[in-house]
DNA sequence: TCTGGGGTCCTAGGACCC
DNA sequence: TCTGGGGTCCTAGGACCC
């Protein structure tokens, strides 16, 4: 019998991390009730994390209105976002799983996927989570929680079960005990709109879920619907994919204003900001893109993108900033403006950009060349009534 | 005292080509 | 003189996640 060996994947999640990495750098703030948020006067006045002091002594969460988090806790810590800061203890904790297994997939800023099915550690799965958790909280003071699961879905399912520092194993065989009674919104994937057309067809919980009819799935959301139901079976064969990340598929900026702008200088002063912003993460990455999307909330949060490709491969603040506000100024539709976004969409390699400029330079001569050819065909044909001018044929009538 | 900022993935329609 | 079918690219928007 050749049974296909089953898969070990960690989740690895870190627990609050805007407001870890603050308290990271800031010890002191440790046994403080301690949010990350934006600064109400700017109307960016929510909140971004919070530690667990704030959480489970206040019930403060992520998205509450920072004027809410203040009634709770009148002396809560309130500290300002620092993304450049979160994005350098992300490549420091990655650094850190790295050193564990090469078949590490980053999911977003703060969690990721490791298999550690090929790791020939010494030890069992349950202890090589307990290095890695306490190795992170006492070299970059991040705590994590840990899924432990035979594959993606399940470990993250799993990571979510014990918060703070948690580590849990959720074997496939435990599905219908640990995740059946849950409601289907508790799933990875499932949102508020989500959770709502299934609560229509009856179904609440993930067993529900799990058990219901494919056609009746596949005919209301598609391939989804498939996937759904695989999932609640804690079906999931997505490889951990090192390559998933670093691919990147778009980098971008976006702003909400202090107040609502009408004025074009104003608005074209923002985008130029954001482009700046953008080109300089770009560069960072060491990636070219050749698509600019803007986006557009206006007064009534009525949001629009537009986006255009472009034929040459870009980075530069300049560039971006020309095609945003190529695109600004075209679907503007002059209203009050709240936010404002600028990003390059499916950015690639620069290595890879420079190959493509060339086979740019190489189609353009070949047009040329082709054109050339035609020009001597068609006067050999007509004369030298044919003339080419830049890249445009003209027929010269006899005088 | 409404509703941040960073993303991914999927769908669907139209243009365009063969 | 009435129009198929498939594939790909581009664009816009929705759902979802952290």
């Amino acid at each position: 019998m050749n049974q296909k060996k089953g898969r070990i994947i960690f989740h690895v999640d870190c627990n609050s991390f805007f407001a870890s990495c603050e308290i990271a750098r800031q010890p002191s703030l440790k046994e403080k009730a301690v949010v990350v948020a934006g600064d109400p006067k700017e109307r960016k006045g929510i909140v971004l994390a919070a530690n667990y002091v704030a959480k489970q002594r206040y019930g403060i969460y992520t998205t509450m209105t920072l004027w809410e988090a203040r009634k709770k806790c009148p002396e809560l810590v309130v500290l300002s976002p620092d993304f450049s800061f979160y994005r350098k203890m992300s490549q420091e904790v990655f650094r850190f799983l790295a050193s564990f297994s090469s078949v590490l997939e980053p999911a977003s800023i703060d969690e990721g996927y490791l298999d550690m099915t090929a790791c020939d550690w010494p030890r069992p799965p349950l202890e090589i989570a307990e290095r890695i958790q306490k190795g992170l909280l006492q070299t970059l003071q991040i705590p994590v929680s840990i899924g432990i699961a035979p594959n993606k879905f399940l470990a993250k399912m799993a990571s979510e079960m014990k918060k703070p520092l948690g580590i849990t194993v959720l074997r496939k065989r435990e599905v219908p005990v640990r995740l059946w009674p849950l409601p289907v919104q508790a799933m990875h994937g499932i949102g508020a709109r989500t959770a709502q057309r299934l609560s229509q067809m009856g179904i609440f919980t993930i067993g529900e879920l799990a058990k219901a009819e494919m056609p009746l799935l596949q005919q209301s959301f598609g391939v989804n619907g498939i996937r759904l139901k695989e999932r609640a079976n804690g079906i999931d064969d997505r490889p951990v994919d090192p390559e998933a990340r670093t691919k990147g598929k778009s980098v971008g900026n976006s702003t909400t204003l202090s107040q609502d702008v009408t004025e074009e200088r104003v608005l074209c002063d923002v985008l130029r900001r954001l482009a700046q912003s953008v080109s300089q993460r770009m560069k960072q990455k060491g990636v070219v893109s050749v698509t600019v999307q803007i986006m557009v909330r206006y007064r009534d949060f009525q949001t629009i993108t537009r986006s255009k490709t472009w034929e040459r491969p870009f980075q530069e603040a300049d560039e971006i900033f020309q095609y945003a506000a190529y695109l600004f100024k075209k679907h503007w539709n002059g209203s009050a403006v709240r936010l404002l976004g600028v990003t390059a969409l499916d950015v690639f390699d620069q290595k890879e950009a420079v190959k493509q400029l060339d086979l740019f330079h190489f189609e353009e001569d070949a047009r040329d060349e082709a054109l050339l050819n035609t020009v001597k065909h068609l006067q050999k044909k007509f004369g030298q009534n044919i003339i080419l001018r830049g890249s445009e044929l003209f027929h010269k009538p006899d005088k």
